[in-house]
DNA sequence: ACGATTTCTTCACATATGTCAATTTCACCA
DNA sequence: TGGTGAAATTGACATATGTGAAGAAATCGT
C-alpha cells in the first residue's frame, strides 16, 4: 500500500521520534497531525464514564495513525493516542495533506484507497465482536496481531477485545492447558 | 454529501426497485453492484457457526449499500444484504466505477469524503460497543436512528446491538416503566 | 543488580446477559 | 377480515463474563 504513495508526497511528512509510553493526541485536543507509522506502536483509547481505560485501537508499522474523527472533522478528539513501544512517524498536517489532495489526482486516489482498506477492517472488526466469544475473539487476535502480542501489555489487549483483564488471564490459563 | 455528487455521475447508475424481502447480495456470492439508497431500508447479516442471524449493517437512504469487501477486494461476500422496506437503489457495477474514479478527479474526491464518513461511523459505533452496556447501547440507537426502529424488526436490532431478542425486550420493559 | 512500579494471575463471588419454551401480539395477504 | 406465520414478550434458569482484592511475576529506571 505505502509502497504505492508518491515518492514525492513523502516529502511533506516530518519525522518525528516518540520515547516509549510518550502522548501523540490527548482527548480534548484536536488531532492537528495525520501520522504514518514508520515503526512502532501506539494505542488509541478514551476514559469511559466509569473511569476505565478502553483501548480503541493499535497502530502499527504502515498504519495512519490518529483520530480520524479529529483530524477530518477538525472536532476536539474523544481519544488519547499514546506510544507502547519507541516509534518513529511521519506526520502531515492537516492544511497540507488538503493540499495535497487538491493538488494531485494520484494522492486522491491512493488516499481514497487507503480509506477502503481502513473501512474493510473494521467491518471485519465489527464482524467478530458480533459473532465471537472472548475466547475466539482473543485466538483470533493472536494469529492475526502476533506482533500486538508481544508489545502490548495484555490488558490493553483486553479492552480492546471488550473483555476484562481478569477474563482474558482465564482465557489464556485455559488456552494454556 | 449526496447533493456533491458531480451531477453527470447518476447517469452511470440504474434504478432498481425492491420488493420488502428482497435479496439484493447472497453470501457466497461476489458483490457485483454497489447501490445507492434512495428509498427504503435494507440491512446486511451473516449466519454465525451456531446458525444465528446476525445483522451487520442497516441502509437508509443516501446510504451506500454493498458488502465493501466483497466489493472493492473482488471476493465472495459473508454477508447477506436483503431489503427490509420496499427499496429504490441506484447501482454501479465495479467496472463502471472503476471507470469514473480513473476518469474524474471530482468522483475520486467524492469516494474519498465519503468512505470518510463511513469510516468515521464505524470507529463511533465501535466505541458504544467498547463503552456501553446493552441498555445504553439500545438508548443510543433509538435516539440516533428513529426511522430504523420504525422500520426494522427488534430481533435484527438487537443482534446489530450485540445482544439477543429476550435481552432487548427486558430493557425495553425497564424503560417503559 | 536493586528496589519500585506496573502488569498479570488467581480467587470467591456478583451480575448482566444468554437460552429456550410457552404464550401473546402483530402483520400480512388470500 | 380472518387465519396463518412471524415477531415480541415473558419467565425460570444457566452461564459467560465482570468485580475487586491479594499476591506473584515481570519490567523499568538508576
Amino acid at each position: 500500500m505505502i509502497e504505492q504513495l508518491p515518492p514525492e508526497v513523502l516529502d511533506s511528512f516530518d519525522e518525528i521520534n516518540l520515547p516509549k509510553g510518550e502522548l501523540f493526541l490527548r482527548a480534548g485536543e484536536h488531532c492537528k497531525k495525520m501520522g504514518l507509522v514508520a515503526s512502532g506502536l501506539l494505542r488509541s483509547f478514551q476514559i469511559d464514564k466509569d473511569g476505565n481505560d478502553v483501548t480503541t485501537n493499535f497502530f502499527q508499522e504502515k498504519a495512519f495513525c490518529a483520530s480520524y474523527y479529529s483530524f477530518y472533522e477538525r472536532e476536539p478528539s474523544f481519544e488519547n493516542i499514546v506510544s507502547l513501544t519507541p516509534v518513529v512517524m511521519y506526520t502531515i498536517s492537516y492544511d497540507k495533506l488538503s493540499k495535497l489532495f487538491q493538488d494531485s489526482f494520484d494522492v486522491n486516489l491512493f488516499g481514497r484507497l487507503t480509506i477502503q482498506n481502513v473501512c474493510i477492517e473494521k467491518d471485519l472488526r465489527i464482524s467478530r465482536m458480533l459473532q465471537l466469544d472472548a475466547k475466539d475473539r482473543y485466538i483470533w487476535f493472536m494469529k492475526r496481531y502476533p506482533q500486538i502480542i508481544q508489545n502490548s501489555p495484555l490488558m490493553y489487549i483486553a479492552s480492546y477485545l471488550n473483555m476484562n483483564p481478569g477474563s482474558l488471564s482465564r482465557i489464556r490459563k485455559e488456552l494454556a492447558e
